[in-house]
DNA sequence: CTGTTAGCGCCTTCAA
DNA sequence: TTGAAGGCGCTAACAG
């Protein structure tokens, strides 16, 4: 017995009656065993409650059949539906799940991939924190195992990657308020250093510069980069003299601050201001109106990178040989209720 | 080089000139090691970039520094608040967390339990699917690594556990409505055969039958197991002769169809209608009105299931003595806007 | 204080 | 078809 109170390979052998070779064989389908030979060693492995020893297997395997799963921030829904997509993923195809949650914090990322490789898990899929960290590419360079971005990039670092168009994202949001009639429109955002907030900002902006209804620069509220600076943020904007006729968050968290904020005045929804953002959520159609959204694909990105991953990790190959394959996924938008024509609002 | 292409200890040792008993004792400050020669294994190990393989010194010292986690049900807010938190303190404590997800089916919890089981984990933290398998108790007893039980127990298993006290749940909501004047209330719950919901169930019943206001049979809506069916069982309450003048949803999906439901009419809330439900919800403070709802204490039930169950890992010997904390939390009201004094509805 | 050595449990040649 | 043996990388005993 090991210290765990497990029985080993050893006892099972013993019990069958054979050499742990055989064991091996018979338990794992490799290798040659005769039938009765393997029923026999099957029933003494089942009896004692053998479970193999996944340490000492991937030693000597050079393989743990784990995933990491490094996110910037678990609390994020966008990410928890993502984390959930991708274990059941990974679960179905055998594969188990480290989670590792960064907070957003470069510390911790830091740490949690150190982790992972002495973990020697057989492949990472990373959701970074926004925060870049000196030599935080060169870390991630030197991750021996198949590794994939989701959602962002990293300036720098060359590997697979699943992400989506932000920029059609804000295109998209545009268009569908361009549509209802809306010329004079607010937009609450993080940093425009941000890579994923600036695309959106891209496309919001030139899709209305386009139609010839620039964005007015006191209605780009940047900088909000939590939920109660996007309530602030909101506040400005509604208290405004010709306020806005429509407000587009340009994500979840901030979408939260600013449905408080309205929640806090008596305007109303869409009548009076029409609100769209980006990132469904469990609330948004339980919601009176419902919220008009711009939708990620979320099972399909989690299923672009697990499968992208797993491919990597049966054939590394190519990724050694510099060819990475970056997937760009479409948003799309979702017509609820908190969007509506521009009307005596105007 | 291992296969990996990683550095192992013997090249660290190589390059600092010491032999591989130094550098594990320096790197891991067990033994004693001459400062110089500390400083010059630690130079080496950095730039090589060396990561211990944390399969070789498991199988080595019998310790994973790995938690499990299994979960059953992810896409359950409540879940997912736990798994956040239980990972960051167990992150903070040095230890890693393999995420299982169940999916409430039974299946899928049998080969997550056996997957910990061969990965060694250190512990496991348990909250099991409601749907029981037969041999399901006799698996669990045979994992020998310490466990703890979270949100429900399990007839039959003696083991650490952290649940809150469902009964008074139930009873908070009755007396709040009660409170407030409300005599003709309805309740929306899954199957009385389950625990969570039975006790929910109890609490709320017997305050109001105390208080002289039994509740009708026709306003006890069962077996709603899901969203849709809470939706169905929402809508025949309201539209009952003499409808409730509240409604008690025992959980948060639950919840989610009562709302869908109310917002298909044109019932106002809580002019009209009363409505608390358990569990908080990233949505039910942004809510017009905001939802009134028995909490649950998530980070305090993951302390403490975190505390105790790294305080088993670290002395095994009370457990297997037959000795086991059975910790109970309490919930508590957070009032919001959707419950109001019975008006001109009565 | 530092080095040598013996396994932890498993899988995979290689022989029989 | 089956068994014996070596070694994956590490740590803990024991020697020096």
């Amino acid at each position: 017995m090991a210290a765990t109170g497990l029985p080993t390979i050893r006892e099972v052998a013993r019990l069958a009656g054979v050499s742990v070779a055989t064991v091996s064989k018979a338990l794992n389908g490799s290798g040659k065993v005769s039938e009765p030979l393997k029923v026999r060693v099957q029933s003494a492995a089942e009896s004692l409650g053998y479970a193999p020893h996944a340490s000492a297997r991937s030693l000597r395997s050079g393989a743990t059949r784990i995933l990491g799963l490094l996110v910037a921030d678990l609390t994020n829904p966008f990410f928890l539906h993502l984390v959930e997509t991708i274990e059941r993923l990974a679960s179905a195809a055998g594969y188990s799940v480290i989670l590792c949650n960064s907070g957003e914090n470069a510390e911790r990322e830091k740490r949690n991939l150190q982790m992972l490789l002495s973990q020697r898990v057989d492949g990472i899929v990373l959701m970074p924190t926004r925060q870049n960290w000196p030599g935080r590419v060169g870390v991630l360079s030197n991750l021996t195992m198949p590794r994939l971005l989701v959602d962002r990039l990293l300036d720098g670092l060359e590997t697979d990657s699943v992400t989506i168009d932000n920029t059609l994202a804000g295109r998209l949001a545009a268009e569908h308020l361009l549509a209802l009639g809306h010329r004079r429109v607010g937009l609450i955002m993080g940093s425009p250093e941000h890579q994923i907030a600036r695309h959106r900002l891209d496309g919001f902006r030139d899709a209305f510069a386009a139609a010839g209804a620039p964005i007015e620069a006191r209605f780009l509220e940047k900088d909000a980069f939590d939920e109660a600076a996007a309530r602030a943020a909101a506040h400005r904007l509604l208290a405004s003299p010709e306020r806005p006729t429509a407000i587009f968050a340009t994500n979840n968290h901030l979408a939260l601050g600013l449905l408080g904020a309205i929640a806090e005045t008596a305007i109303e929804v869409p009548r009076e201001i029409s609100v769209i953002t980006i990132d469904d959520l469990p609330w948004a159609r339980i919601m009176r109106p419902g919220l008009t959204v711009v939708m990620q694909p979320t099972e399909a990105i989690a299923d672009a990178a697990v499968t992208t991953l797993l491919g990597r990790i049966a054939a590394p190959e190519a990724a050694e040989a510099g060819e990475h394959t970056a997937i760009v996924l479409k948003p799309y938008l979702l017509e609820r209720g908190s969007t509506g024509p521009v009307e005596a609002a105007a």
